[in-house]
DNA sequence: CGAGAAATTGAGCCATCTCAAAGGAGGTGG
DNA sequence: CCACCTCCTTTGAGATGGCTCAATTTCTCG
């Protein structure tokens, strides 16, 4: 799929799980006045849909941020039906990280200030980029937009480039280019309150269709 | 159980359910700074686990902010053993209400100015209340601090005061004594942006617990 | 009636927003 | 390979919404 491609729609009935296999994406809603709230960002391996239920109404859009594989995966009939325990045990861990996530990124945007605020969604990025093998010490390849992440996290566009000179300046890291570029990722966490083991992120591999060795979005061409 | 009791401790593993039958609780975590987030309002027949897993680390806390009747549920094993399927299925029912809930509050949070975002909260609040039958068109009793309800918005509870203040000006509604008391809803729902429908609480129905007539707070001693 | 909690109010500050313009960077047609 | 276009980043200036601190008043309840 194209970047900038539209995955779900709002307000669609679930008939059919997307998979990520390559590429960014992100799940948001649209208020009324037209501003944006992104709700999750999706890397290869998560689940467009936050709970696969058949049949629900989805309360949220997901659109690609960059040339995406996504994968769709027909459900038959309710769930439940015809579906063992263990996809079910497991759709329902998925949903309990969705859950954590959301938490997380409410307290993040309802009780940080801005330049935490955004520390934080780096340090939560990276440390899920790097479970999947695209991300280290030194950074990882970031192909959002300043507005993408104000986005996220509740802010303007402008006020992010601002808090990101900030970090540039301070030494702490950079983000240019599509690569964010750290100097030490502990003093980054320390700042902002952020605790690596905060998501359970073992959690994260029961939801994962795919094997240990994750595409590389460097794979992409 | 008193006012102000905790009923479930972050970082504790789920071994029981708990189910609000009078009164009310919050979901919360706390920062490393001491600042609080609230992330639910728990109400009379809501149950206080947002995923009922068995043996899942708990990642927030619950406490009480009126005296309220709880009933603990014990779990007896892991999920998905010994447990009839259709309650596997109202337990994710549960699980994606949590989640439309929480990505509502996200983009309250991070999309609203303080006056729409305390609007909004008191019309979910309105609403959730309706279909307990404790609340109607004239209003609802709410036993909210102006400091809770500022950790459930991101706000300071001085300035939940002067936009309280603004709404009783402005004539729309008053929030007095533990008393939200409505002049009109849909005034309040069109300038903020609230839709009742957001939640298809339908759903709702999935995971109460307890008959049609609710337990009314006005029945608490 | 007294004590503690919650609500209210004022004054001043500053974080973040708005508006606007200018500078890259990459992509495409000629 | 250049000119141009578009999208993104960067920067400035000024406005303001929401915060902090602190004092006062009102409620609630024993």
């Amino acid at each position: 799929m194209e970047a900038n491609a539209t995955i779900i729609k709002e307000g669609a009935p679930l008939d059919c799980v997307h998979v990520m296999h390559m590429g960014w994406a992100c799940r948001y809603n649209i208020m009324k006045d037209g501003k944006r709230q992104i709700s999750a960002f999706l890397l290869p391996g998560d689940v467009c849909e936050s709970t696969p239920m058949h049949g629900t109404l989805i309360d949220y859009s997901v659109c690609t941020l960059t040339p995406s594989l996504v994968k769709p995966i027909s459900i038959e009939g309710p769930l439940g039906f015809a579906q063992p325990f263990d996809q079910m045990q497991s759709i329902l861990s998925g949903s309990l990280l969705e859950q954590r996530l959301l938490r997380a990124w409410l307290a993040n945007v309802g009780r940080r200030n801005a330049y935490n605020r955004v520390a934080w969604l780096i340090c939560e990025l990276h440390v899920r980029l790097s479970i999947l093998g695209l991300a280290d010490e030194t950074g990882f390849d970031c192909p959002l937009t300043q507005e993408v992440i104000a986005d996220a996290v509740g802010l303007t566009s402008v006020h992010v480039n601002r808090v990101m000179k900030q970090f540039r300046n301070e030494n702490l890291f950079s983000f240019r280019s599509g690569r964010v570029a750290f100097v030490g990722v502990e003093k980054i966490r320390k700042l902002c309150g952020f605790d690596p083991a905060y998501l359970h992120l073992d959690l994260a591999q029961h939801i994962k269709t795919t094997p240990t060795r994750r595409p590389q979005l460097s794979d992409c061409p």
